[in-house]
DNA sequence: ATGAAAGCGCTAACAT
DNA sequence: ATGTTAGCGCTTTCAT
C-alpha cells in the first residue's frame, strides 16, 4: 500500500513536501506538485484517513444517532444527511441508540472515542439528562427534534406548529367541521406536543370549542390509533373529524372506522400528519400534512458542517431551522358546509 | 481527556501495562488490573478508537454500501446490520454510492483509506468491473445480491427462486389460473432474473404454456408497472393474473386496472413480491411474497464479522446464505377453479 | 509480570 | 520552497 513515504522516495523530496502537495499547499511549486501528484497517481495512492484524522485530532466522520425503531423516513433522513456530508468529503455513520443501552450511554461513549467529527442527534425531546451529556462534549452537534423551545442548541425541526395549524384551519374553514377530535402522540414527544398546541390554538382562534374528551392520548402507533379511534367513534355524540397526530395513527383510525362500519369521510373524516408512503393508497386516500424529510437531513448536515468548519464562531446564537410543511388534500375529508 | 499515559502515571506503572490491563491481558496481575481499571474509571477514561485502530492497522467500522436510491427496506437492512455489529463492538457506516460517482469509485476509495474493517455491499448484480475492484482489496466483505451464482464471494440473498416459484405454484395449483403474465424487473438485476426463471420453471412443471407476450419488461418502478400493466390488460386475450416482480410494479398494475375499469381480482388478479408496507392497505390487499429483510442484514453482518475474526480461514468455501420467503395470501387473487 | 521503545501514516511546527 | 523532526494515543515486540 502506497504511503507518502514511498511517494517521497520516488519524487526525491521529503514527506513533508508530499503531504503539502497532496493538501494543495500554495507554498509548493506547481512543478513539484505536479510531479508528486503524478507519482501518487501512478502508485494508486489513497491517503490513510485514519492516520490523517489521528494526526490532526479531527475526524471527517459525522455520526447520525437514530432511535432504536424502524421508521419509514429514516432512510430519507439518512439520504439527505449523507448527500451533503458526502459533498463536503465527510462520511456518515449511522448509530442506533440500542434498546439495551440508553441514549445516554451510546452518546457518552461515542462523544469521546475520537471517531466522530460531529454529531446529528434525532431525539423525541430534549431532556435534562441529554443536556447534561451534551454539555460535556467538545464535538459540534445539531439536534433534530420536534421542539426547539428555549434551548441553547442548534436544532432543525419540522414545522409542526404551522403544519398542524394549517390542517386544523383547513378542517374548520374549508370543510366546515366544528366537532373536531385530536389523537395526540406520546406525551414526552415534542413534535406531538406542538401539534396539539397548534390544534388547540387554531380551534380557539376560530372560536371552535374543544371538548375535553375530544382530545385523546395516543403514542404514534397504529394500535393506539385504533384504540383511540374506537373510543372516539363510540361516543354518542361523536366528532365529525379526527385529526390524528401522525399517519400511522390515522391508519389505526381507518381500522376503527372499518370495525365500526363507518364510512370515511361521510360518517367520520380522518386526517393525519407525515404523509407516509401508504397514505396515498388508503381507501379513501388520506388528507395529511407533508414535510420534506430528506431536506431536514440536508439542513441538519449543512448546519453541522458549517459549525465544524467555523469553530471560531462557536459563540454564535443557536440556529433554529424549520422545515416547511404542506397540506396534502385527498379524500378522507369533505366539504360539509 | 484522559489517556493511558495519565492512567499510567497515577497507577505508577508503564503505559504498556495499562494497555494490557485495559485489553484484559492475562499476563497482568489481577491486582494491578483492578487498580488500573479503577483509576481508568475514576478518570472517566474512554479509549481513543482512532488511535487504537491506527496502531493495530485494523478498524472496527463496518461499511454498508447502498445504492443511491431510497428504498423502504433500507432502514430495516441497516437496523439488522447495526444490531449485530453493535453487539460485537463494531460501528456501522452507511455509504451511498452517489449518482455522480459510480459504485466503482466509491468502492475503490473506501476500500483503501483504512477507515473500514469490513464491508457489506448491496448490488443489483455482480459485474465484471465489480469483480475487478473486489479482487484488489484486502478487507473482508460480503455481498447482498439477488444472484449468488457461480461467484467466489460470500453472498446473502433473499431466496428469490423459492419465493417466485411458490407464488407461481400457488397461482396455478391453488387458484387455478392458467393464463399467467409476468412483469420482470430490470434486466441487469439478479433478483429480477431469478424471479422470472422461477416463474417459468413453475409454469413448465405445471404444464402451463407461457405466451411470449405474457412476459413483459419492467424496471421495478411503479410507472413501469402501470405501463406494462396497461399493455397486458389491453390485449384481446388478456391474462387472468399478473405476477409483478415486485410490489411497486404491482402498485402500478393497480393503477392500470383502475384506469381500465377492471376489478381486482374478478377481472384481473395481481400479485407482487416484497410485501412492502403499503401492500396490506391496498384495495384489495395485495397477495405477495415476503422476506425478512432485517434478518438479511443480520446474517450479512454475522457472516462478515465471522470472516473478520477468523482471518486464517480465508480459504474457506464462500458461503451462500438464503433468506427464506413466505407467501402472504391476501385478496388480490381468488380461486377460479 | 512489567517496562522501554519502536512504530502505525500523517500533519505541523520549526528550521533552513 | 523544502527538509527535519516531534508527536497524535495506542499496541506490540523485545528486554528484563
Amino acid at each position: 500500500m502506497a504511503t507518502i513515504r514511498k511517494i517521497a522516495e520516488k519524487a526525491k523530496v521529503s514527506i513533508a513536501t508530499v503531504s503539502r502537495a497532496l493538501n494543495d499547499d500554495p507554498k509548493v511549486t506547481e512543478e513539484t506538485k505536479k510531479l508528486i501528484l503524478q507519482i501518487a497517481n501512478e502508485l494508486n495512492y489513497k491517503p490513510n484517513i485514519v492516520a490523517r484524522n489521528f494526526a490532526k485530532k479531527t475526524s471527517n466522520i459525522i455520526g447520525l444517532i437514530l432511535p432504536d425503531i424502524t421508521d419509514e423516513f429514516f432512510s430519507e433522513l439518512i439520504k439527505g444527511v449523507d448527500e451533503v456530508t458526502y459533498q463536503h468529503n465527510y462520511f456518515t455513520m449511522v448509530i442506533s441508540s440500542h434498546r439495551y443501552l440508553q441514549l445516554e450511554n451510546t452518546l457518552s461513549s461515542v462523544l469521546r472515542n475520537g471517531l466522530l467529527g460531529g454529531l446529528i442527534l434525532l431525539v423525541p425531546n430534549i431532556s435534562i439528562s441529554l443536556k447534561n451529556i451534551l454539555s460535556q462534549t467538545k464535538i459540534p452537534f445539531v439536534l433534530i427534534s420536534g421542539g426547539m423551545s428555549s434551548t441553547n442548541y442548534d436544532v432543525v425541526s419540522v414545522d409542526n406548529y404551522q403544519g398542524a395549524y394549517d390542517m386544523t384551519n383547513y378542517l374548520i374553514k374549508k370543510c366546515g367541521y366544528t366537532k373536531i377530535a385530536h389523537i395526540t402522540g406520546p406525551t414526552d414527544n415534542d413534535d406531538a406536543k406542538i401539534r396539539v398546541k397548534a390544534f388547540k390554538d387554531a380551534c380557539l382562534e376560530n372560536t371552535i370549542s374543544i371538548q375535553k374528551n375530544f382530545i385523546v392520548k395516543g403514542d404514534f402507533t397504529r394500535e393506539s390509533g385504533l384504540k383511540s379511534g374506537m373510543e372516539l367513534m363510540s361516543m354518542k355524540n361523536k366528532p365529525e373529524v379526527i385529526f390524528a397526530a401522525n399517519d400511522m395513527m390515522a391508519l389505526g383510525c381507518y381500522d376503527a372506522a372499518f370495525k365500526k362500519g363507518l364510512n370515511i369521510p361521510d360518517d367520520i373524516a380522518i386526517v393525519g400528519f407525515d404523509d407516509i408512503f401508504v397514505s396515498q393508497y388508503l381507501n379513501p386516500p388520506l388528507t395529511t400534512v407533508k414535510a420534506q424529510i430528506e431536506d431536514e437531513g440536508k439542513k441538519a448536515a449543512e448546519l453541522l458542517i458549517e459549525k465544524i468548519k467555523s469553530k471560531i464562531s462557536v459563540n454564535n446564537k443557536p440556529k433554529k431551522i424549520k422545515i416547511a410543511t404542506e397540506l396534502v388534500i385527498r379524500n378522507s375529508t369533505k366539504n360539509i358546509k
